[in-house]
DNA sequence: AGAGCGAATGATATCGATATCAAGATATCG
DNA sequence: CGATATCTTGATATCGATATCATTCGCTCT
């Protein structure tokens, strides 16, 4: 910047005010400025500014990791969030800092003007120990009780699992099943929605617990129920792929879906949508969901009366 | 840091030295320092570090979006490249910087200490684009002839396309069809490959252009040839969606897979392994390809040699 | 005893931008 | 014509860290 003071025959100051638009400086002397920085490439060093303006216009979005791999990078389900967060920070100016959780707190997440957590943690020990840096956050999952320092978005899964209880209800099915991981504090909503509507008409569902969520995971549950002879009449999954899997397996068995068994799934996944038979599941819409954390954090930067959020799902009935 | 130098009665140099575990300080300083620290939750500024350094410690990972909307975040691909790249770039200590490309080159890139383009753009463009900010850059997708100060990484599309040939020709077939978009780099790679080998056979395939990669888009494609009453015996689908599509087209007119039509898809998604029947694919290995752009990128950052490289596809051979 | 050395600490300048206040140049008004 | 308002520009301090060079102190060696 002092060299194209010199340049341009100014101070530096007058170059700042020119290439930041300001009205303080004559439109011509702008203008020229302005060109000259073009013409040699000048660039502006953001860490200084950032230093100066003490702020980054930067928000650490933070991901869970299971401890095992990498493998929740893979899972569409963070994905799919990171596409409407980072879409909105970028339209408000922001920069979006990716961080994968590993350990103790980054250094660089400092830097950040707020946070935005992906997956709460077992037992909420991610948010406890991001809620220590004192930025804004908003925190993706199922609505804590903790009254912290930060917000919860996330979809309604307890609703989700009420919603599917009353499908299966309306359908006169009796002896129901739940597949997913209870110690996952969004599959526990759902799983409480589910038991809580179906104990108002006298029925208890079966839990079966399984850690993954792939179609093989589902097709495996399905097998050791027949293996252990349950009478089940219908099986709500916890994700599309332990749905689909599922289905595949009751196949197998020569067991008609929707008419022996019905499966609704979750998520709404594009290939639920397309499998054969078409996947009846809960929808949540994802894209919208990292919209909003975007716009919350934002409003949190600025200083703006900010509240936890639950989304709405849909139960989509189609074909099983 | 001068609040804890005055705290601990030394100077704010000594206070930087402590944190930074330099030899220079006493033990019992450092010692005393750092707890210090702890206590009163003191933060590093990064930005002044950063500006006093003249580096980051950040690489920006730019998505090339389609125009339309916001789509292309919500494919696996370039997602399954950032799990990859997050994770070695995080392990060596560097941030990851998120950007969605949407016009011009965003100020905040050049903070960035190298970058990683994910996506070459239509016709380079946005490989021209930031090759212009000057700064390290490795570009996931097909190699391109122009010897710029960039690097390539991507999976060698050739050698797939040509895999895929051999096959076909090895079963016999003699009426292969492409489908996928040769405007992408990396399909246009694919189709080169695939008709340079059937040429050699004297075979000419049929191409098949389709612009989304969908289930729909595949099932659209092999009901356009049965209207047309194109002869084929063998469908080359750019990716696996496209190919599951396919085949559940073929199998809705009756016909049968493999027998009367082979179909080998693209990426060797999960979702093709336990798809029925299973489908046959070529497979690139993008979290693999996420570390490379990742080490290739750091290497340039320190000034190492660095050359392009593709990295091998293998064909996978399953039931259809 | 004085030179020489190493360990520990400090003073100062610096990275590149912007905020604040001051001041010169020009225009407007009574 | 002088006084005041407006436009434009500049000098200086500052954001929070670290590099460089200087200094102090205690110790060993001859």
């Amino acid at each position: 910047m002092a060299d194209l003071a010199e340049l341009a025959g100014v101070s530096k100051i007058t170059v700042s005010r020119a290439l930041s638009e300001s009205p303080l400086v004559n439109i011509q002397t702008r203008e020229r400025v302005q060109a000259l920085a073009r013409k040699h490439g000048y660039k502006l060093n953001v860490s200084a500014r950032n230093l100066r303006l003490r702020r980054s216009h930067t928000v650490a979005v933070i991901v869970e990791m299971k401890p095992s791999s990498g493998r929740t990078m893979w899972d569409p389900y963070p994905l799919s969030l990171l596409g409407g967060i980072s879409h909105e920070l970028t339209s408000a100016g922001y920069s979006v800092l990716l961080t994968t959780r590993q350990g103790a707190a980054d250094a660089a997440v400092q830097a950040a003007d707020g946070l935005i957590l992906l997956g709460q943690g077992v037992r909420q020990d991610a948010v406890r120990l991001y809620d220590k840096v004192g930025l804004p956050m908003v925190v993706w999952g199922a609505a804590d009780q903790g009254g912290d320092n930060h917000v919860v978005v996330g979809s309604d899964n307890r609703q989700g699992g009420i919603s599917v209880a009353e499908r299966f209800l309306s359908i006169g099915r009796r002896n129901p099943v739940f597949i997913g991981n209870p110690d996952h504090p969004e599959m526990a909503q759902r799983l409480f929605g589910f038991v809580d509507e179906l104990a108002g008409h006298g029925i208890k569902p079966l839990l079966l617990r399984r850690n993954d969520f792939t179609l093989e995971s589902g097709i495996d549950a399905v097998r050791s129920l027949h293996e252990r002879k349950v009478r089940f009449d219908a099986i709500f999954a916890c994700s599309d792929l332990l749905a689909m899997g599922a289905i595949r397996a009751l196949v197998e068995l020569g067991l008609s879906v929707p008419n022996d068994v019905s499966v609704i799934g979750y998520d709404d996944t594009p290939l639920g949508a397309s499998f054969l038979p078409p996947l009846s599941t809960v929808r949540q819409n994802w894209q919208e969901g990292g919209v909003l954390l975007a716009r919350k954090v934002l409003a949190m930067i600025h200083n703006q009366p900010v509240t936890s959020q639950m989304m709405a799902t849909t139960l989509v009935v189609r074909a099983t």
